[in-house]
DNA sequence: GTTAGAATTGGAAACGATACCTAGTAAAGA
DNA sequence: TCTTTACTAGGTATCGTTTCCAATTCTAAC
């Protein structure tokens, strides 16, 4: 079935046929139908490799996700799929792990021919002047460990300001009289945001006088299962801490099960941390405090900006949205 | 940049690039290096719309993901996702909510051109006979609802046993003298799997003699949110019941939040199961007994399947993995 | 030196849509 | 009645590949 057949059997000629397809005025309102009803009938779908090679228009969207798929990524990753799909775009997602983020992600525009990229996750620290020079593509980076504005015109960034976050979260700890406050990072090869987490935590810690350790950094993989067994081993040697500040809610959640299981108490022996704002910090019990992270509007951000950015509505921007300390009851008030 | 310029500026003709670039054997190495060298001077890339709209093979392999993006479905949307890049195939994510499943795939299908696709989730009860008839692609149901066996060699499943995961669960709480047990689905409008886990927890209520009660089905939509909010309202109305059944980890989560915050106790006062076996169900305080779905095994079996499929190596299978009752601390033996 | 056969190579017709350009028809104005 | 204008419709070149078929060159054996 191809626009010919569909223009042989409505009787018509193919402009016209293509003209119906695409909505365009100049057709009959009875022409229209009658060729709307022969599509319908013969349940035909036009092409979209042959449309595409006319107008060099792919209309896909693609999505990179760096490191782990965690239900923070997932939730965000629902919300952008619904809305490029409302504006006829194809997602087209892939899935890495690969150190080399920014070859990572001009191989995936340059391959699948996209025309607008959303990168969830990564280090973008090493941006050349020329990386995006060729390709004529809308970016936008979320989440991602970017500190240089290099190249500052050529993509956008939504984000929130990491470092501040973890330095209220430490700050916070330390205002309720911890000293001996511990971090879980993600990976240890590939820390991304956690990176500039990890200043935050530490430009407090030492803008209270206390002594940076870095056997106080846990690396927990963004998993709960590794949190849990990292905060296990860590707990166990290491007596003096009251307090870990985990970089991802369900890593918290690990530190957590790792405290009971060690016959301790949360809050009243270990006061824990959490990150993102995610339902699972809320429901757990006791609630974990946690920085909130405006997921949805992230997200929302994200697909306007991109779309704006598509139809030339817009120069690049980079957005810095707030976060919130959420109280929860995992923090104990020491004196 | 295309075919055709690389052919001037190599001094060869176009099918001779082409040969070189699908790596026909019939060139000479020397022209070979020749066109390969220009090929990379000039950063050629060539036109996957012009090659898919002559070889009508796209590559493409599409995700079909019903309701909600839930932990459960990212864990194995993340595998099937790092498979399929592998093998070299684009992976097309659709997610959608349209309670007509068969119109949505069949849609999708056509209008992406897939080769293959995945579907996560969803109602395929009335799959007509006809309905896959003229479109030549790999189809892999997961975790969807389908009792039929209509069409049964025009598509692959892969699932558990919902019905008896189910009824065992039901079973395994009324084994520890647990009468009045209330069950958590998920949307009330749109079941999926929801329905036949249904059946099986009404057959183990009616074998042991117990009234079926209506009013004690919950609707949790999936959602730790609302599943707290329901099993609240729920549980301050229904004092005489001492279990739930959650259909889903996550909302197990919001149960049991909702039982804290009650006053009440996990356990002691009301016995929770959950379904699917996630990593926050065995981290959880009290670790929460669960139904564990072989998410690896699945993820992994549906990426083969798939691929074997395509390939004609194999017929259309019909799958039914293991699930375990993977037994925590959130059930209360009653006398 | 010829020639069969193999090894390379080039030309050109598709693939299925879009959109420019042209043409016919009907209504409106002169 | 004739011209102008607005609609509506059709023909066809074009996008960048692949691939069939034909043409050319090369090799080696007679």
């Amino acid at each position: 079935m191809t626009i010919t057949d569909i223009a042989k059997l409505s009787g018509v000629g193919v402009s016209t046929v293509s003209r119906v397809i695409n909505n365009h005025p100049d057709v009959k309102s009875e022409t229209r139908e009658k060729v709307l009803s022969i599509i319908k009938e013969y349940n035909y779908v036009p092409n979209n490799s042959a449309r595409i090679l006319k107008q060099s228009n792919t209309k896909n969207i693609g999505i990179l996700v760096k490191g782990v798929f965690n239900p923070f990524f997932s939730a965000i990753l629902k919300n952008i799929s619904t809305s490029v799909e409302a504006s006829g775009y194809t997602m087209i997602l892939q899935h890495h792990n690969n150190p080399n983020d920014l070859d990572t992600l001009v191989g995936f525009i340059k391959e699948k021919k996209l025309q607008g990229v959303i990168c969830l996750g990564g280090n973008f620290i090493d941006i050349k002047e020329e990386s995006f020079d060729d390709l004529d593509v809308a970016i936008v980076l979320l989440c991602v460990n970017l500190k240089t504005q290099k190249a500052w015109n050529s993509f956008s960034t939504i984000s929130i300001a990491d470092d501040i976050a973890a330095y209220e979260a430490t700050r916070y700890l330390i205002e309720n009289g911890h000293r001996n406050i511990a971090i879980m990072l993600g990976d240890r090869d590939d820390l991304g945001v956690g990176l500039i987490r990890y200043e935050g935590y530490k430009r407090a810690i030492e803008d209270n006088g206390i002594e940076i350790r870095e056997d106080y950094i846990i690396y927990g993989e963004y998993e709960v299962t590794k949190a849990y067994e990292k905060a296990t081993s860590f707990l166990k040697e290491n007596k003096e801490v009251t307090a870990i500040f985990a970089i991802s809610d369900m890593m918290a959640i690990g530190v957590a099960k790792a405290v009971v299981n060690l016959g301790l108490k949360i809050r009243d022996d270990i006061s824990i941390v959490g990150f993102d704002g995610m339902d699972v910090a809320k429901y757990y019990e006791p609630t974990i405090t946690t920085i909130k992270q405006p997921k949805d509007e992230m997200s929302k951000m994200s697909v306007d900006l991109l779309f704006e950015l598509l139809n030339g509505e817009t120069q690049h921007k980079h957005i810095l949205l707030d976060i919130e300390l959420v109280e929860g009851n995992s923090i104990k008030k020491i004196n």
